[in-house]
RNA sequence: GCUACUUGCUGAUCUAUCGUUCUUCAUUUAUGAAGGAAGGAAAGUCCGGACAACACAGAGCACCGCAUCCCGAUAACAUCGGGACUUUUGUUGAGGAAUCAACAGAACAAGACAGUGCCACAGAAAAUAACCGCUUGUCUUUAAAUUCCCUCGGGUAUUUAGGGGCCGGUAAGGGUGAAAAUGUGAGGUAAAAGCUCACAGCUUUCCGUCGGAAGGCGGAAUUCGGGCAAACCUUGCGGGUUGAAAGUUCACGUAUAUCCGCGCUUAAGCGCUGCUCGGGCUUUCCCGGUAUCGGGAGGGCGGAGGGGUUGAACGUAACAGGUUCUGAGCAAUCAGGAUCGCAGAUAAAUGAUAGAGCAUUUACACCGGUCGCAAAAUCGGGGUGGAAUGACAGGAUCCGGCUUAUAGGCAAGCAGCUUUU
RNA sequence: GCCGAUGUAACUCAGUUGGUAGAGUAGCGCAUUCGUAAUGCGUUUAUCUCGGGUUCGAGUCCCACCUUCGGCU
């Protein structure tokens, strides 16, 4: 209860200092390079648009052949430091298997849950990518077999994205 | 009033904060504002369509699917509504019983007098029945009685009872089996048999009558050899194939390089499941020879193999559309009026947190004090608080059905128990 | 989204025109051995995924459901 009231304390505090940053992405794709990405224009704010889905099949692909891994307790994380064709540090996607869960509602539930901790906690994720200078692209696969609670998934999910 | 079952309908609301997707508008071009955002089954993919691509009219057979019958509904269906036949379940009534009648519900996959095939075990026999048994005739044989002959040992003939062989006749009887050759009674016969008759059953036809029809009721005539077609099959009806990963347009990008086969005129290829018939379409140029052949080029078709892309828009959300009212109809459904615009993603959008409230449960706590025919209780019910739970389940081109899943609530029907009048 | 298959003993599989469901491995017991393995002999285990239907009788034929698996850009 504590854990998550956390997140929501900090969105408060950090409201104000909210500002808008005139990028000069001025209007086609070759603009929105990683380059010109303003971390500061992101504190406080927990969206999860068009920009940062993993969509391309291609890099998919590649991810799951050359990607390294961490998994905890059902959750496994796959990774891979890539340069992509998006304005923001990482693009992420969820996935959770047919074989354990065989009816849509379960599998969209797994995934919801996900995209949702996802969402409150990739900060840090990209504060660390900033001053890396580099893009990644990862994966979030579920392979247990029972649904989780969101206590579970957000402790899971912060252990692997700290080993990152 | 409670409980159980069946059928139908319904399928949990609001506020705040953060977040997702689509549309419109605004501008500082990335944000803001406003509005929209899963189901009765969205599911299974079991049927039927719409829609799209592929083509040169057709016909026959194969192949596949459907199937009680009649009338209606529908774009269509293996669907829906009403009825009929048969079978069957429940209740009630009648009756000594078998059973019959009424009401309510359920099921129903054509044809076994076209042909082929199959029916384990048991049983005489499982399908053009003769194993036992019964029995006419005939041959033979044993015993007894009687007649005649006689060498008194026997012989001959007849009758009665029995055994055996042969030619036959018989489905009345035979402990089996899922199923046994219409059933019962009488006549009939050597013994028997629908062989004949009566009653009953079944098949088909005709007449009368009721009904719009399937069909019902009554009468007459006629026939009588099991089951299995969810075995082959026969009859009737229907069927082109592939599915939005269909397909159209644009962008990006490269190489149809190479190999194999076919083939260019009495022949061959193409033709939307296969085969056949028939029609149609296509088959270039050069050289030698000259009706058919040989060589070369060319492009064509099929296959192997290789290269590029992994984007966008359309299809794609206005309809066999929803809601509601009126009318027609027993109903399915149809007609007319009013009104509404109601998801549109594509690694795939509805979530998270907090609070309020709703429903259900409760060997929880407290209250109230007697609501339960009366009384009592550690019982049930009532109120407040706490706790727990909130069904099945998530669009992917769209409709009509079917099937399966479903907490709780509501309604109707039927049954049981109980209370009051 | 579309299409196709699968299910039988603890495990791996057989089971053709419907008629008492079988093999190998495993398990158990006995023999063999000083003991174990191997070997030999004997023996146990089945709601044929589940539910209806056709039939006198379904693992088998028909229908629906569930499970597991595969293919198609």
């Amino acid at each position: 209860m504590e854990e998550k009231s956390l997140h929501v304390e900090g969105a408060g505090a950090e409201k104000g200092s909210q500002f808008r940053t005139r990028g000069s992405l001025s209007n086609s794709s070759e603009a929105t390079t990683f380059a010109q990405f303003d971390l500061a224009k992101l504190k406080g704010r927990f969206t999860f648009g068009e920009g940062e889905k993993l969509k391309s099949k291609k890099i998919i692909d590649q991810l799951f052949t050359k990607g390294k891994s961490v998994s905890q307790s059902g959750f496994t994380l796959v990774y891979l430091s890539a340069p992509l064709n998006s304005f923001y540090p990482a693009q992420a996607s969820f996935s959770a298997p047919k074989k354990n869960f065989k009816h849509a509602v379960d599998r969209n539930r797994v995934k919801r849950l996900m995209r949702e901790v996802y969402r409150m906690n990739k900060f840090a994720l990209y504060e660390k990518l900033v001053q890396r200078k580099e893009q990644l692209a990862i994966m979030w696969v579920y392979k247990g077999k029972q649904l989780p609670e969101l206590e579970l998934v957000t402790k899971a999910m912060l252990y692997c994205l700290n080993k990152i």
